[in-house]
DNA sequence: AAATTAGTTAAGTCATCGCTTGACTATTTG
DNA sequence: CAAATAGTCAAGCGATGACTTAACTAATTT
């Protein structure tokens, strides 16, 4: 039965944050040290080491040390679980979106929010 | 400066939580009812509620009540949003790898976690 | 060698999250 | 109509998360 690979929620979990949402964007364009990444953030040094320590651990960025500084770079490898995991499930949800669309369109979906009356 | 949708941070908060990683698997197979959802998991359906509305607020399901019941299906459109960040980066990083493998691979990069001396 | 730079760790604080229980609202079914 | 079914909401509780500051290490510069 259809089961998930041990470090996605990890990864989620990692990406859930908006500034480290932000850090991976920012690698994205090109590797940085822990003090570029930080600079435009208005947080001290140690916050952004902690989220990078964060980004490490779930396998959505690597470091490396050069000298007293650290380099980092996005993990392709640890991101293609993510990319794996989603284009594994698409397949199925496509077939599911062919058969309830009309089902859909009657019932005429509402969500929680705007509730049922 | 390349920048995220505004959902994707939620999208990925809701798709942190193991349980709710697990309800998006269960409905990847089929569309469901809450109570159907709820069935194997060791938990209250109060619980369960909250996390099919979590999902939904996120655009990672969407809910449609049919008499009693509530029916739960991926939606599919929310989920776009994360495949089209993911697509869209992907890109980027290739480039960078190219660049930098030959410079990882000298420098014998190491995780924060097994420190550096 | 002393001062500066780059990063790391630890401890503590405050907010949010995941869950529970209990009361309550619809919708079916007997 | 009464009882069961399916789901919802609210309050509360313990655990986790996102910071902070302060003290520290290691590499570079002067």
């Amino acid at each position: 039965m259809l089961n998930f690979h041990p470090k996605l929620a990890g990864l989620m979990t990692a990406l859930s944050d908006p500034t480290r949402l932000a850090i991976v964007e920012k690698l994205s364009l090109t590797p940085l040290s822990v003090s570029e990444i930080a600079a435009p953030f208005d947080m001290s040094l140690a916050a952004i080491v902690q989220h990078i320590q964060v980004l490490e651990k779930a396998g959505a960025v690597r470091t490396f040390k050069q000298g007293r500084t650290r380099r980092c770079i996005i993990d392709t490898a640890g991101m293609a679980v993510l990319k794996n995991w989603l284009t594994d499930r698409e397949r199925f949800w496509q077939g599911q979106f062919d058969n309830l669309e009309a089902i859909l369109d009657a019932e005429a979906p509402k969500s929680i929010e705007e509730r049922d009356t």
